[in-house]
DNA sequence: CTGAAAGCGCTAACAC
DNA sequence: GTGTTAGCGCTTTCAG
């Protein structure tokens, strides 16, 4: 590979010239500037990274801490590295996955000067981390808000008022008891997060709106969403609004919404809250509050490297919800109306 | 941060000794080693990154090429990505993710020496990347297999045996006309790769077993399942066994098939081809051919190091298939026991 | 507007 | 078994 020192003899100057050109740094004559260039191109020359590095102490690699296991939420995560990778690239920085898992990932690739900044995703309310993320001296930027985020900044989606607008919506249409089926057990006690966030923004909205409701965590299987269904109904037997953060569990509801002969946005609404393409690829394209992963990814790039260019007070940002009709959702239907969806199939049969 | 030199300094050595000691390229006397050993971690010493890269031209870096648009096979991609990076690790390195849509990320970071060597995911029967491929000069492992490799080294799961194990598992159930549920068109179109070898390896496989057979491309809704099922029921008045390579849709089909009355299992035996987990999470767990993206994964990192610590040949690994029975398949039902599906639905009605 | 040269922190000959 | 030292390729003062 060639250096910047065949470049230098080849365009006739010094390499701090050809250093300057590329940087920008100082001003260079037109005709230096172009000797400059054509060497690099002829030459195929790329500046060394390593060499850079120790040079300047900047790498132009981000670390992102990704959650490679997680649960459920694989489109999610995959849409936010989609994002996150590709806003760097317009920053000329390279992304280097770090996992979650990976106990003291951090600080090996901070204190080895092998990142110039992370992003954390996935962080939970009271999440471990926090204080060792509070010790790293490069910028810090989490994908999600902890409860005590001491001085680090945030974004995330505000899934507060995501819940809370598909309750809304729901209430709006008329329905007076609805449920929120929300993410595995598991998840709800381990992410405290969103899950606990999207809990709160239910109750909160549904008091306000004056709805009747109920929640229930639960598990994908066709069986765990019907005991769930069957729990919510025995709290709320008129229910008939849906608000559902469980991406998982999305084909086996509208499965056991078809057993019992209900057709979703007629007999009952359901609303998802989760990414747009697992509310669309369904067999009943689903109203949804998508959540912007693509722009949380974004946003999370452009404000780490706003804190590498420049020292930036922390801030937390979190992206507004909106919600998208898929045709899932409609006004209640009148009790006069015909039978009550529980106690018999309504009127669309579904053999054929 | 401490340098090499700060350690040296601390344990009364010269820096060649602590790099030494850090290699293990030579030996050191136990005391010495234990001096530089307590010196390092009293002062929290890490080696600069970019300077280690810069003298020994090894980054300990790998380049993952990640396809980030991938309409389908999100989920396989976050294991095969979880599988780099875990294995990366156990050889102390890191993993720079890069997007397929970057068209020159590949030369940028081997060029740069940002990373060591490449591996490079969603490889295509004619993949346009293999020329650039050919001339990096870096070890280089495909995940997928090109219709042409050029000498540069794969590993795959064997598509063809893969759907030809479904086959002859329906075959030996009894079934005499079976169809192929495969990828979307336009992904049957682009990613030739796997699509292909699964079409080949289930004509060829149902052509030995004398079954009768039709094989359809299948977008994820509704309306596509219905339209595809009724195209190769036209085909095959009589099809009893369906082989699915298509996460996306699988959803849509149980829930058409569940509104046309039909059992998985009894009145019509299912095989999926993909992740493990997508089969499990669904309303009627589905028999099927797991791809073991964790196991691709490890060894494309295995294949990949080999080269970087010797020069070895290149060759091509396929992965074997083997199919799990989650009871989404059964002998075929003899047509005097009952009515034809076609003709009308099952003994087993819908609506409870 | 351009050049010379001093490092950046580490590795790996080359000594002994 | 250990120390000395010459780079690795680039950035950035310091000079002019």
């Amino acid at each position: 590979m060639a250096t910047i020192h065949d470049v230098a003899r080849v365009a006739g100057v010094s390499t701090s010239t050809v250093s300057y050109v590329l940087s920008g740094k100082r001003s260079i004559s037109a005709p230096t500037r172009a000797r400059v260039e054509r060497a690099i191109k002829d030459l195929g020359y790329r500046p060394h990274a390593g060499a850079r590095a120790l040079a300047s102490s900047r790498t132009n690699v981000l670390g992102l801490v990704v959650p490679l296991r997680a649960d459920v939420n694989v489109a999610v995560i995959m849409e936010f590295v989609r994002a996150v990778v590709t806003r760097a690239r317009t920053y000329d920085h390279d992304v280097l996955v770090l996992t979650k898992e990976e106990p003291s990932g951090l600080e090996r690739v901070t204190d080895g000067a092998i990142v110039d900044a992370v992003i954390v995703m996935d962080i939970e309310s009271e999440d471990p981390r926090i204080d060792l993320l509070t010790r790293i001296e490069r910028p810090v930027v989490l994908i999600g808000v902890p409860n005590d985020a001491r001085g680090l900044s945030c974004v995330d989606f505000d899934f507060h008022r995501a819940s809370g607008l598909a309750v809304r919506h729901l209430a709006e249409l008329g329905h007076r008891e609805i449920a929120l089926i929300g993410s595995p057990a598991a998840a709800m006690e381990r992410h405290a997060g969103y899950a606990d966030r999207v809990l709160d923004g239910f109750r909160s909205a549904a008091a306000e709106h004056g709805v009747a409701h109920a929640a229930r965590p639960c598990d994908p299987g066709l069986t765990a969403v019907r005991e769930c269904l069957a729990a919510v109904r025995a709290e709320l037997p008129r229910m008939s609004g849906l608000v559902v953060h469980n991406e998982a569990a999305l084909p086996s509801l509208l499965a056991a919404l078809a057993e019992e002969g209900l057709a979703v946005g007629r007999d009952l609404s359901v609303v998802a809250i989760g990414p747009a393409d697992a509310a669309r690829n369904l067999p009943v394209p689903l109203t949804s509050v998508d959540i912007p992963a693509l722009e949380i990814g974004r946003v999370a790039v452009d404000m780490v490297m706003a804190r590498l260019q420049a020292q930036e007070p922390s801030e937390t940002r979190l992206l507004s919800p909106s919600i998208t009709d898929r045709g899932s959702t409609g006004p209640v239907r009148d009790p006069e109306d015909g039978a009550h969806p529980l106690t018999a199939p309504s009127s669309t049969p579904v053999v054929k």
